[in-house]
DNA sequence: GCGTGACGTCGAAGCGCTTCGACGGGGGAA
DNA sequence: TTCCCCCGTCGAAGCGCTTCGACGTCACGC
């Protein structure tokens, strides 16, 4: 292994001035800078993370907490993860995955042996058991959804509540008077999966603001579940025209039972989402949807944590406002 | 911070024997070791993760790189992952994420930095650039998959071709003399992926044994792709009577599609997959399914990276020989 | 002409842990 | 009884890097 002391013998200079040269946090000779970068090349040399962790009392690493319980939607979770880790690149920093199922004591582990530097939560619940833990902790967090009580953490999420209402206020200006979300399933409301609640919260008051009749339905991830919801809101709610659906994998098979019940979307049933964009546009009739910017809450994440680990303060919510495109499942009412 | 001097004081001893107490490589009496295991836990001692890995160079962490290439199925690929973490976590070790994006580059830099001990790498080409460097590195890595020339290297993946054969044998033993397979995304079959091609190999080669008129045909991933391949199929061997499906997103509209062209599923068609059982099983008509048992690779490739670590030899191939699981799509073909 | 910084570099002191060699004491073999 | 060896423990020497204080040099202002 070639080590700093390598360097530092093959250009003339002492170890410290390379590190110097690395780091930066010294000037360091525009000629001198060129010859140790050459030693470094010529050598290969690679300085060792241990070493550097223990000197610098810095891993550059950050924790990356995925959740993998029943009802997510993986892929959105990949996305997530692979924005997080390419902008921890960026920032020159890796990325240690942590499962939910290692919950607060891996949390701590990786924190109190200092294999990371600041931590990335997902999946975050109203009342997570995790909060107080993350507030205590001495190292810098950031959590991606809203707890019931975000006050001394940073949180970053796309505002699911103004995403609901969107969806409602999309369906009421199009002159839609009965509207109804098909959600997630019900063990994600539950555990009081925080996102999921605030869709709903949302969506409710948009309605109640516009004076629709509304409902809302947790709904297995299935197309049989898919359908029976379907048949469900036919017979419960004969005047509806308008749906959201919050839960990506029925989006298309809800579609198809609509049709097969006999309503042309959007000719009878106009229908928005929130879900990925690739996934909107991928079903028949591509799906009027605002989608969960995954690759920039991942990437503002990074940002934030980075500014923490640096000393800067950073607003403790940060919503991003959600965005609808419009595609063709949607349509203004028909005439009654 | 506590360290292991706050340790020893506290318990009386030398730091090298809070160290062997830890590590157990040298032999503490009962007594004292107790003790030090009070005084841990008293004072919450944590081993620094940075000043372990400089001492004993070894990081305990493990490299894990994902692929992120377009018509690979997620949700396969986090299984993996989470299977490798669990794993990983069983012998005390983390995982570091890398995506593919990073390449060669990032292998050798988390190798080179002594970031990780040893390498999982998912989502082997036949012909991949990595394989040099890999071989070359002076860590330990474990592919799950096949490249062409796996030789030199730890190789460890469920025996698609196997697979491959035991879906064309499995309709064969029920009559059917017309088979076809649905495959993967050309850019799969482009690019080389090993997994995807040896499908076809075991496919055509047991088709070809058991003297069986057989086509294959990639398949975007998408319900129109899938309706479309449907139409071409009946049209181009009408006397078809059994399918493979390998090219999970597209399983269920597949499926859909046969059934809007009037084929029942398994009155007229016979349908057999390689996919996870929870897709299998998802599927309205629950499908005869060849798993990908991603747990078991997932963990086996960590043991195998842990006896690699060890100084132990590990066989070069590990093939996981394919489990039918017999369900409702598949039935003897009717009589002519 | 001399004090004063700023610049560029060096040396040494750790960071917290593992590990190697050494050592005292007790028990078994001779 | 003597010798040897093993068991349990200690002390010290690093692992490879960063960082702090120090030092010489040079340019500048007065």
């Amino acid at each position: 292994m070639v080590k700093i002391t390598d360097v530092a013998r093959h250009a003339g200079v002492s170890p410290s001035t390379v590190s110097y040269a690395l780091s930066g946090k010294r000037p360091i000779s525009e000629e001198t800078r060129q010859r140790i970068a050459a030693s470094i090349r010529e050598l290969g040399y690679r300085p060792h993370a241990g070493a550097r962790a223990l000197a610098s009392s810095r891993s550059n690493v950050l924790a990356l907490v995925v959740p993998l319980r029943a009802g997510i939607h993986v892929p959105v979770v990949m996305q997530f993860a692979v924005s997080v880790v390419t902008a921890a690149r960026r920032h020159d920093h890796d990325v240690l995955l942590l499962t939910q199922e290692e919950g607060e004591d891996g949390l701590r582990r990786v924190a109190d042996t200092a294999l990371v530097d600041a931590l990335i939560v997902m999946d975050v619940q109203l009342h997570d058991p995790r909060l107080p833990l993350l507030r205590a902790l001495d190292r810098p967090s950031v959590l991606i959804g809203f707890p019931a009580t975000p006050e001394g953490l940073t949180c970053i999420d796309l505002d699911f509540k103004a995403a609901g209402e969107l969806c409602v206020e999309r369906l009421a200006g199009l002159g839609h008077r009965v509207v109804a979300l098909v959600g997630s399933p019900p063990e994600v409301y539950v555990r009081g999966t925080a996102f999921a609640q605030r869709v709903v919260e949302g969506f409710t008051a948009a309605a109640d603001r516009n004076g629709l009749a509304s409902s809302v339905h947790p709904c297995e991830a299935s197309p049989g579940a898919a359908r029976r919801v379907a048949e469900q809101l036919l017979r419960e709610q004969p005047a509806l025209t308008g749906v959201v659906v919050h839960n990506e994998p029925i989006l298309e098979p809800l579609i198809d039972a609509f049709e097969q019940l006999g309503l042309r979307v959007p000719g009878d049933l106009s229908v928005t989402a929130i879900c990925p964009d690739e996934l909107a546009e991928g079903v028949r009739v591509p799906v009027t949807s605002i989608a969960i910017p995954s690759a920039e809450v991942g990437a503002r994440a990074v940002e934030l944590l980075m500014k923490k680990l640096g000393g800067t303060d950073v607003p403790e919510a940060t919503l991003l406002a959600p965005r609808l495109t419009e595609r063709a499942s949607t349509a203004c009412r028909a005439a009654p």
